[in-house]
DNA sequence: TTGTAAGCGTTATCAC
DNA sequence: GTGATAACGCTTACAA
C-alpha cells in the first residue's frame, strides 16, 4: 500500500526544498557535501524512486524505444530483439515491441501511436506490404530515429543495419556449383523487397561467373512457406530439364521442397541439393539438416541497438548504413561428397 | 522539423482557452456542438497528436505493460509474448520486453526498473534461478497487477495463467503406456519449480492407475538443452534393466535423447518411444516427428492479457488462477502400429 | 550553497 | 458552456 513518495517529502522531512533535493540526487556540483549526504540517505531510507514518467515529460525523453516486426514469433526477429535488448538495457532503455502482421495499415497505425507515445527512437523491419513510404517521413520529421534492419528501403536519413544479401545469394549458389550441381533453381520471396531481389542478383552473379546460363523457368517467387516450398518444387520438376538444385531465399521453403522431394523418392543430397536462408534453429535439428545463410540475428540487433545509441546521443547527424556479413552453414542437404 | 503542437496552440487559434479544447476533445457532455466542431477540425487540420506522456504523469497511467521472460528468442515465450501484444494493443497498451537471462539479480533489478517507469502492470514467467520471493510483495503493494504466466509459485494476490502440467505429464504418460512401453522413464528439470514437479506428479500418477511400479532410478533431472538429453540418455542405457521409453519436460531434451538413440541403433519408436513437452516448431518438421504436449502458448499469452485488464480494469480484485488444458499432440516418434 | 518559481502537456475543480 | 487555476513530479534559470 506503499503510497509514493517524492521528492518534496524528503524535502519535507530534511526541511529544505525539493530543488535542494533534486540538485543533490543529481550530484550537483553546487551543493554542499553535507547535504548531498543526508539526502541520499534520506532517499534510501525512505526507499525513494525518481517517476520516470514526469522525468520523461520534462525532458521530452522517455527512454523507450519501439520496436516493429511482423510477427514477434518468428525465430529470426525474436533473435533481433533480444539482441536489441540486451545492448539497450544497460543504457536505460526499454523495448517496446509492436507487431505489424505484414499490413501496411497496421503498420502506419503503430508508428504513429509509438510516436505519440513518445518514443526516443524506432527500429523496425518494414512489412512485405508496405508500399508508400510517408509514414516514415513522419517519424525523421520529428528527429526520432529511425533505423531498418534486414529488409530495407532507401530513404534518405533513414540508417539500415542488414546482411549483404546478394554476397549471402552468391555465396549459396557458389556453394552449389562446387557441389557439381548444373541446373540450380532459385526460389525466392516477393522480390519487389531488396533482400529477395539481392540475393537474386546474388544468384545470377555466382551463375554467370561459372558461366551456367541463366533460365528464368528456374526462378519462382513464392510465399516463404512449407506449403510454398511443396508446391514450387512440383513445378519445377515438371519441367523436361529439371533442376538439380534450389537455393531458397527461405528456410520453410526449403523444407517444403526437401520433404516433396523425399515423397517422390528424390535423394538429397545426392540427385538433388537444397540450400536455404536465415538458419532458422530447426534446419540445424533435422536428420537431414539443411545448409542454410546464417544472418547473425543477435549480432544485427546488437548494432541496430548501437546505431540508435549512436544517433540518440547525437555523436551523428547522418544516416549510417552498416552492412553484416552472412555466413553460409554447410550442412548434409547439399554435401555430396 | 514539424513543432510538437499542444492544446495551447489549438486555443490560441481559435481565441478559447486549453481547458476548453480539452474538453472538446474528450467529448465533454457540457461543451456546444459548433465549438468541439470547431475544436475536432483544427485538431485534424494543424495534426494535433496528444502527449501521452503528460496524460501519463497526469493520469498515473502509463499505458505500457512490462513482460518479463528469461529468454525472448525462445519460441515458447515469444508466442506467449505474441499473444499478448495481439490482445493489448487494441486497448491501447503496450508492451514492455525485458529479459532475465535465467538470473534472480537481473529479475529483481528489472521489476524494479518497470516499476519506477510506471508500467500498468506486470506479467512475467519466473526465473529458474529465482527463491527470494520478497520483489513480488513490492509489485503487488504498489498496486500492480501482478500475472505469472507458465512458471508459478504460489503468492496471494498474484493471478496466475498456466496450463494443467499434471494433467499434460499424465496424458503423455499414459500415452506411451497405451503404446505397450513397460519400463518409462522420465527427464525433466530442475523439480524445486512447479511445472517440473506437477509433470512428474502426473507421470506417477499414470504409471499408478495402469499398475506401473514406479522406479526411481528412471527418473533424472537435468537442464533442458540437447546435450543434457544425450548424457541422460546414456546414463538410462546404463542400467540393467533399460527403459523403453521416455516422456521428457523439455523437447531439446527429447531431441537429444532421440539422436543419441539413432546413433546407438535404437530405433525409435519402434523399440524405445519419447514424447516431449512444449510442442516446439521443430518437433513437427522432423523427419522423425515428436510427440509433444502442447500448451497452446498463443493461447496462454492472450489469457494472461485478459487477465491483467480484468484486474487493471479494477473489475476484479482478488487474484485470479487461470488453468489452461494442454494437448498432447502424437506424432512418430511414439507412434508404434 | 540554497530557495523561488516557472514550465513540461494534460485534466479537474472551481467559478462565472 | 467556458475561463482560470491548480496539480501530476521533476528540473532549472534566476535570485538571494
Amino acid at each position: 500500500m506503499s503510497e509514493k513518495i517524492t521528492i518534496y517529502d524528503i524535502a519535507e522531512r530534511l526541511n529544505i526544498t525539493a530543488a535542494t533535493v533534486s540538485r543533490a540526487l543529481n550530484n550537483n556540483p553546487r551543493i554542499s557535501a553535507s547535504t548531498r549526504k543526508l539526502v541520499m540517505e534520506t532517499a534510501v531510507e525512505m526507499n525513494y524512486k525518481p517517476n520516470m514518467l514526469a522525468l520523461a515529460l520534462k525532458s521530452g525523453k522517455s527512454n523507450n524505444v519501439g520496436v516493429i516486426v511482423p510477427y514477434i514469433d518468428r525465430y529470426f526477429f525474436s533473435s533481433i530483439i533480444r539482441g536489441i535488448e540486451e545492448e539497450l538495457y544497460p543504457h536505460g532503455y526499454h523495448v517496446i515491441i509492436c507487431q505489424t502482421f505484414e499490413i501496411e495499415t497496421k503498420e502506419i497505425e503503430t508508428i504513429n501511436t509509438l510516436l505519440n507515445a513518445q518514443v526516443d527512437g524506432i527500429l523496425m523491419s518494414i512489412s512485405k506490404a508496405t508500399i508508400d513510404l510517408e509514414h516514415f517521413k513522419g517519424v525523421l520529421s520529428k528527429n526520432v530515429p529511425l533505423i531498418f534492419f534486414d529488409r530495407k528501403k532507401n530513404i534518405e536519413g533513414v540508417s539500415t543495419v542488414t546482411i549483404d544479401d546478394f554476397k549471402g545469394g552468391y555465396e549459396a549458389t557458389k556453394h552449389l556449383i562446387e557441389q557439381g550441381c548444373k541446373r540450380i533453381a532459385h526460389l525466392s520471396g516477393d522480390r519487389s523487397l531488396e533482400i529477395y531481389n539481392d540475393r537474386f542478383e546474388g544468384y545470377k552473379q555466382a551463375l554467370k561467373e561459372s558461366n551456367i546460363p541463366f533460365d528464368e523457368r528456374y526462378v519462382l517467387q513464392t510465399k516463404s512457406d512449407i506449403e510454398a516450398g511443396k508446391k514450387a518444387i512440383d513445378k519445377l520438376l515438371k519441367l523436361k530439364e529439371r533442376p538439380d538444385a534450389v537455393f531458397s531465399s527461405s528456410d520453410y521453403i526449403a523444407l517444403g521442397v526437401i520433404q516433396q522431394l523425399k515423397a517422390k523418392n528424390i535423394k538429397v543430397p545426392e540427385d538433388f541439393c537444397v540450400v536455404g536462408f536465415s538458419n532458422e534453429p530447426f534446419t540445424k535439428f533435422m536428420e537431414l539438416s539443411i545448409t542454410s545463410v546464417d544472418q547473425s540475428t543477435l549480432e544485427m540487433g546488437k548494432m541496430a541497438a548501437k546505431v540508435f545509441l549512436k544517433q540518440a546521443g547525437g555523436r551523428v547527424k547522418t544516416d549510417q548504413k552498416v552492412v553484416l556479413a552472412p555466413k553460409l552453414e554447410i550442412r548434409k542437404s547439399s554435401s555430396k561428397k
